[in-house]
This record gives C-alpha cells, sequence and structure tokens, in this order.
DNA sequence: ATTACTGCAAAGCATTTGCAGACTG
DNA sequence: CAGTCTGCAAATGCTTTGCAGTAAT
C-alpha cells in the first residue's frame, strides 16, 4: 500500500508546515485545491492566512515531482494530486463537479501517432466530464 | 470540408463584433484565446478595448454550442475553438506552449468502465504533453 | 550563524460585471 | 422603438511576489 515515504531534496527544509500539507494531500483520496488544503490546515477556520505558503510548497511538491497539478474545465481553481495516486484519471460532474478517478487509462493501448512531428510525449491528461448520479437526478429542473 | 454555415439562434443579435469574432476562429485551425482573438481583431494592437466583448461572445457561442473551450495544463488563458474542428485533441508543449493536434481519438476504443458508478459521459478531453521539435533542441540550455 | 521559509500585505492577471450610450431587428 | 449589445472601467477571485521577521540545519 505505502510506497516508500518519500526522501526530502537536500537543500530543502523540512518544516511543520510542509509536512502538514503533505499529510493533508496523502489523507486525501481526491485531488484537492489550495484553498481546501489551507482550510484543512486551519481546522476548518477560513483564515485567509497560510494560503501562499500552501501554494508555495505546493509548486515546490510539483517541482519535487512530489504532487501534480491538474486543471479541470470548468474549475477556476488548480486541483492538487500525491503521485503516489497519480496516473489516475478523472470524470468531472458538469454540475457540481464532484470529481470521480477513472479505473484504468485509456493511453496504455494508444499510439498518439506524433512521432511524425517530432513531439515527444513526457505525459497526458484524461478527463471526462458528464453527469454524477445526484446530478443527474436533477436535471431536469 | 465546410458543414453548414451555422445558424444564429433566434433572440441573438447578429453584430459586426461577433461576425469578425467567428470569423477570426474560422481561420485559425488552432484554439485560440480571447486575448489573441481581441488582437486580431485590433489589428495586432495591443488595444485592451474589446477584451469584454470578446469574453461575452465566446460565452454566448459556447452556450450556442458552437465553440469549446478548453483548459490547457500549466496554461493560464483558456483556449477556445470552433465544434466544426472540435473532437480533435491537442499535444502542448510544455516549454513553448506550441499546439499540435493529434489525428485520432484513443476515446474511439475505449470504454472507461464508470456504468456502475452512475456517471453519464457526455464528452472527454485529452491532452498530451511534452517537447515540440525545437524545444526539444534546446532542452539541454 | 547561515540560509531557507513563513506570514502578511500588496500586486498580477485572466475573467466577469455594472452601466450608460449605441446599434440591431 | 424596444430590447440587445458594446465599450469602458471597476470589481472579482485565484495565484504570485516582496519583504522583514522566524525557524531549520
Amino acid at each position: 500500500m505505502s510506497e516508500e515515504p518519500f526522501v526530502w531534496p537536500k537543500g530543502v527544509k523540512k518544516t511543520k508546515q510542509r509536512m502538514e500539507i503533505f499529510a493533508v494531500l496523502e489523507k486525501s483520496d481526491k485531488p484537492m485545491s489550495a484553498f481546501s488544503i489551507s482550510k484543512k490546515l486551519n481546522g476548518g477556520t477560513d483564515k485567509n492566512t497560510w494560503l501562499s505558503t500552501v501554494y508555495r510548497t505546493l509548486d515546490l511538491f510539483e517541482k519535487e515531482k512530489i504532487i501534480t497539478k491538474i486543471s479541470i474545465m470548468n474549475q477556476d481553481m488548480a486541483l492538487y494530486t500525491l503521485n503516489r495516486f497519480a496516473h489516475h484519471h478523472y470524470a468531472v460532474c458538469v454540475d457540481c463537479h464532484s470529481v470521480i478517478e477513472m479505473e484504468n487509462c485509456p493511453m496504455e493501448t494508444f499510439d498518439p501517432n506524433l512521432t511524425d512531428k517530432n513531439f515527444r510525449v513526457l505525459g497526458h491528461k484524461i478527463e471526462l466530464y458528464g453527469y454524477c448520479n445526484s446530478c443527474e437526478l436533477q436535471v431536469e429542473k
């Protein structure tokens, strides 16, 4: 289940804040926004403090390949998720914006056929959109 | 090649601005940002005017299913493309942000397997990212 | 001690909104 | 003419940045 706990890069200080942010991401099975992370950190309070630190930490983690930043259609905030859980793709409800994980990846069996264009593929991002169960039921309103 | 020219929805006025914005999108084979559209409209000048109208028109077009709004990873601006060209997917250079179109769609032959989760899939969005040819050559810098 | 990090406040930037005047049908 | 649109300017909301004090190594 747990992979190696992950090593702090040298020169990077292991602060309380960073460890807490990591812990929050680790406990969540869904990608989180900077704001929702900071809310968790502040114990539910809406204190705006921390937010810039959260962003800076997320940038750092992303640079260090610890997390992945994803930006979802019609959602104004970026979401972040531990790479441990990465290479998952998501289905997003166009109504309530809830996020469901896809079990497998269409790209596993697909050749994008870009070699003639000299494009070196590093990765990919896939999103489905549609209606989740509860919003589907209310579509007529 | 050309599908039906598309009908203006009733109640929606056919103004000079809207027609020009449509024309710009029609001439471009790549998705464009609101800003780049407005630059084209202003004949290359950086006039900030128009921008809100461009956004409003793009929102309208999107609502009327004339265009599709896409938001690309690590790119802060939304991009818009005529649906006539839609259901294409893109490879984006992580360095210079140039956009290359993919010829075919991995989802054509893929079952996301979400029916058990009661998610009604309306559509999808796929992006590859990596290095385009010219950036690949400069990677060492 | 050094060097990196945090909190705070202020700035940036894409996008949205309010409003009065201008234009379409 | 009536009802929509446009331009302008100001507001919004997420994210970034500068700086002086604080904490990690």
